[in-house]
DNA sequence: CAAAACTGCCTTTTT
DNA sequence: GGCAGTTTTG
């Protein structure tokens, strides 16, 4: 492909970027300014300068991501792409430890296990440290645990640095959760980066071969990388200096699981001589919308200083509407979608209702059925958390690693076998003094269900080779009478058609492993299911649904839609209450800003009155940043809950305390 | 050991 | 108000 046409199209800023020579590059791509296309036309062009494929890495954090944007080089250069690496950080951390996992002492073929995993292996945690559950709740250590590996801070570190008791708590917890972990053969996501950042950390010979062989780095929305990403990419960067990032500091939601937006701040200060480009040209939404989204984002102080110029022109101005109620709220934009459609003005997938909670689609859903139009709620219950997904792969787990803790004990009265609390608790008593996994405790202590079932899964692994993996799947569930657990438990027809459906849906899936992969091993099944991400719903020839979008505004970032509903703009809600207790308003700022921008040519928002919050009604207040949109200074202390709505109950109520200031 | 009653909680969730 | 996770009961 012609190099004029790599850089046809572009602005002066684009092009800039694209071209840039080498060196530490920072994008600050507002939203809807072409950010993508940036990162895809420098991948070209870099290509078109002679550099190797094989050398450059372009990182994502989603899939779906990673996914585009090896399509659209794909399509600038052609199968030349082929040899570039276009991968999540995580899939990307997970070639590398398999490669070198001798060298940090962990298994070739250890699993990636899943959030519930990671609580079991939490409680297990505790118990081997003889610390009970009221002292630190699991679901507590877990989240700091986690933040600890997403700052890349390793157990021994955390016992070092803890500043109090509870620190000390937290790490110790930490300490032994990683021992259980490493015991069952398994590491958690945050493993992958954390790992990954030590292994290249420690090992000088390992870094220097990345370091040669990816000469070119590019990172998309670097403003949600985490301790432990940076770190690698630091390590991966630091000898050829060629790291091009791309974000959007204001687009910063994912704080509160990591995400360090120092990282996208402070990124001259760590790679000095860096060029900084800012995209501030929007392509996408009109002036109003444009202008309600600056106005908004301006009262943030931790950024990076943009304005969004347009470019579509002017169009309608924001709406701002008041409701009495969520039921009303509900029933005026769903009627006014059914309008829109029915006159021939839109049609149903121009719209999207976004909103900050996931309590809040259902009043949504409900008039969105009665009124028969077609919608999808992104994100809610995933396919791989359905319990029968979850059993039939923590069987596969257990089968391919027998050691694995979190899997046997799911299912290890999966179809119930006899196997009680009291049977489990002393087995694991067992295991923890012995120091061995709590299958082979199962085994020693001669617990006859279990091992029967331990050996029929063996069975089931070592005829895999032989008939393949789903065939060995339908013959293990048929062995087990899996049918009949969820006839059990599911008596009437609809639930359990459904549950078999999803049963059903997992066996496809290993068809498609199957016939794709090459070749195919069940670890390599695991690990793709481990990893994947759900898609969006589409029709049978591949094109997105004409249906209206719910979701959450976190859902929303990277998505636009021509008509957008911003709904529940309230005190409370967004910001979130928590947040403003726990001072991490800015980022509920950048929420606002990130559901503002996603539309493209009409913004309503809205609010009610009065909400239902846990089984009470109560009454609402406007969200500050509806005052900050309008150019308005937000009354003194938006936060007090509001006189007239608010129960009168409330005062006898012993919380009502903290309210009063 | 499994079903029934009972708490306690309650934001967001790229992988 | 609703659910999941836990404790109590049969």
């Amino acid at each position: 492909m012609r190099s004029a046409d790599i850089l046809a199209d572009l602005n002066p800023e684009q092009l800039r970027a694209v071209t840039h020579p080498g060196g530490p590059l920072l994008v600050l791509a507002g939203a809807g300014s072409g950010k993508t296309r940036v990162i895809t036309r420098r991948i070209a062009h870099l290509l078109s300068r002679g550099i190797a494929a094989r050398s450059i890495l372009a990182v994502t954090f989603t899939n779906k991501a990673a996914r585009e944007m090896r399509e659209r080089v794909t399509e600038l250069v052609g199968p030349g792409a082929k040899e570039l690496t276009v991968s999540t950080f995580h899939s990307f951390c997970v070639r590398v430890l398999r490669e070198h996992a001798d060298r940090l002492g962990l298994h070739r073929g250890f699993t990636i296990c899943d959030e519930s995993d990671q609580l079991t292996t939490v409680k297990a945690a505790l118990r081997e440290i003889r610390l009970p559950e009221t002292s630190l709740h699991p679901k507590a250590a877990l989240a700091r645990i986690s933040l600890l590996k997403n700052r890349c801070v390793t157990p021994g570190r955390a016992l070092a640095e803890a500043a109090d008791d509870f620190d000390e708590l937290v790490a110790r917890t930490y300490r032994a959760y990683d021992e259980v972990l490493r015991r069952s053969r398994s590491v958690d996501f945050d493993d992958l980066l954390l790992l990954t950042g030590v292994l290249l950390d420690r090992h000088a010979d390992v870094r220097r071969r990345l370091q040669e062989r990816y000469r070119h780095l590019l990172v998309d929305e670097y403003q949600d990388t985490n301790g432990a990403q940076y770190e690698i990419l630091r390590r991966i960067a630091e000898k050829h200096r060629n790291l091009a990032v791309v974000g959007d500091d204001d687009q910063s939601i994912y704080g509160w699981r990591g995400a360090d937006i120092r990282k996208i701040l402070n990124f001259e200060r760590d790679f000095p001589g860096t060029e900084v480009i800012r995209l501030e040209t929007n392509y996408r939404s009109t002036e109003p919308i444009l202008e309600a989204a600056n106005r908004v984002i301006r009262h943030n102080r931790s950024r990076h200083e943009k304005t969004l110029r347009g470019s579509c022109g002017p169009g309608e101005p924001v709406r701002i509407l008041e409701m009495e109620d969520e039921e009303n709220e509900a029933e005026l934009i769903v009627s006014e979608i059914g309008f829109e459609v029915r006159q021939g003005r839109a049609k149903f997938g121009d719209f999207a209702i976004l909103f900050r909670t996931q309590m809040q689609p259902r009043v949504f859903e409900g008039r969105l059925r009665a009124s028969r139009i077609p919608y999808d709620l992104v994100g809610g219950m995933s396919f791989f958390d359905r319990k029968e997904v979850r059993d039939v792969l923590a069987y596969l787990r257990l089968a391919v690693n027998p050691d694995d803790e979190p899997s046997l004990l799911r299912v290890v009265n999966v179809p119930p076998r006899g196997v009680g609390k009291t049977t489990v608790d002393r087995t694991l008593e067992t295991a923890a003094k012995e120091g061995i996994s709590a299958g082979a405790a199962f085994e020693r202590a001669g617990v006859e269900p279990v091992r029967a079932f331990l050996r029929t899964l063996a069975d089931f692994a070592a005829r895999i080779p032989s008939v393949g993996l789903p065939q060995a799947i339908r013959q293990l569930l048929g062995a087990l009478r899996y049918d009949q657990e969820i006839a059990r438990c599911y008596p009437d027809a609809v639930s359990r058609q459904a549950r078999t459906a999803a049963v059903e849906e997992i066996l496809n899936l290993a068809e498609n492993y199957a016939r794709r992969a090459q070749p195919p091993t069940p670890d390599g099944f695991l690990e793709e299911v481990a990893l994947a991400s759900e898609e969006p719903e589409e029709d049978e020839k591949g094109r997105p649904r004409d249906v209206v979008t719910l979701m959450t505004l976190h859902a929303a970032k990277g998505l636009e839609f021509p008509r957008v509903y911003l709904v529940g703009c309230e005190e409370g809600l967004l910001p979130h209450q928590r947040s403003v207790e726990e001072n991490t308003v800015e980022e509920e700022r950048r929420l606002m800003y990130v559901g503002i921008t996603r539309a493209r040519r009409r913004l309503t928002i809205t609010r009610a009155k009065t909400r239902a919050k846990y089984g009470r009604r109560e009454g609402c207040l406007p969200s500050r940043f509806v005052f900050e949109l309008r150019g308005e200074t937000p009354p003194a202390a938006p936060a007090a809950p509001s006189a007239k709505q608010a129960a009168p109950r409330r005062a006898s109520s012993p919380r009502s305390a903290r309210g009063a200031r």
